[in-house]
DNA sequence: AGGCCCATGTAATCTGTTACATGATTCC
DNA sequence: GGAATCATGTAACAGATTACATGGGCCT
């Protein structure tokens, strides 16, 4: 029950659809969770029938109809019961990591370029935390927006997502070179 | 076939028994992998028939009997194919973070408190990669080390585990004082 | 006496991924 | 003409967690 508690906290800023929430959780995206549509799909169904969020139908001309879910109270009431739960600690579970730690295993220079291209994926993504970022701050400093600023889940979450991205970036780099030098 | 792989790796340094194992892929321990006991020793029994390990019975006095597992040729192969595979980026997914998302639909004290923990837990887990760190360095720098050092890939997964958990714990210290000051 | 360490497993359940399934619209 | 976007779901399978199950030795 770990998805569910990501779908109710999204609906809280805003209602949205399957469509929009399984983009929010789209692993390329989202800094705190991520998840395939068909989960979200199959959760939405399954929240819906707790009674935790509610779904209006929206017929539309051009595109295909769609429904909008929002939180309900059984789901706030879910949630706040959640956010005071005991937390499970997060751990690092990365296959790049184990290729690293059996480099020795095969020709290097393949995992070399492996190192290259997740540094590649973590500059993108660091680029698009920033846009997010500099969205929610607006013209306001992060001081000022974190003191008083709206939707500052969103906002802490991905600095976050921003920051682990960065540390990939380095520690790939990095890597990359140390490998590279010790094949002479 | 994740898990797999993470054994095979770790089986490359030194024989292990699934005990050892389990203690490896600890989430208290860990840098890069991390699984319960059970699933350890149900991806051992895989393994061994599939012929990528090799056990032997261990016959102990004062202990229940053991056995020792090593890498097999096929073990080897199978492994360097991995390490050339395509990789799979790596994400946070993390119910604190979903609980900082949520913060506004509880009581925020009691967020605090769990960041709180979540940093101390932190600060715990950095002192004991920087304890293996130190050992596997022994006397020398760490650019002595990695240029020439042996079980480098330990020290390398080792050094972003260690990473991972300072961003953590810089993280929760800042958004817990974030949500305090909000809370005048 | 109680708790932790060593040491191994099975069974049931829950979660998550991949494949299958459909189909119009908009942009290049 | 082809790719991407919007929009929703089902079914099969793989992976992971939790509960159950056992038992002696060591330390305080």
């Amino acid at each position: 029950m770990a998805l569910r508690h990501a779908i109710l906290a999204t609906l809280l800023d805003r209602e949205a659809t399957g469509y929009q929430l399984a983009k929010a959780f789209d692993p390329e995206v989202s800094a705190y969770w991520h998840c395939t549509p068909q989960q979200v799909y199959l959760e939405l169904a399954r929240l819906e029938v707790a009674g935790m969020i509610i779904g209006r139908q929206v017929v539309q001309q051009r595109r295909p109809n769609k429904r909008i879910f929002s939180l309900a109270p059984a789901g706030r009431d879910e949630l706040a019961r959640f956010v005071l739960s005991e937390t499970k600690p997060s751990f690092i579970r990365d296959d790049l990591l184990v290729k690293v730690l059996a480099f020795e295993a095969a020709d290097p220079r393949g995992l070399v370029d492996q190192l290259h291209q997740r540094a590649a994926l973590a500059r993108q993504r660091i680029a698009e935390f920033d846009e997010l970022l500099g969205q929610l701050r607006g013209s306001r400093s992060e001081s000022e927006y974190v003191a008083a600023g709206e939707q500052i889940g969103r906002y802490l979450t991905a600095v976050r997502g921003r920051s682990f991205e960065q540390e990939n970036l380095n520690w790939c780099v990095w890597v990359a070179q140390v490998i590279a030098a010790r094949q002479t």
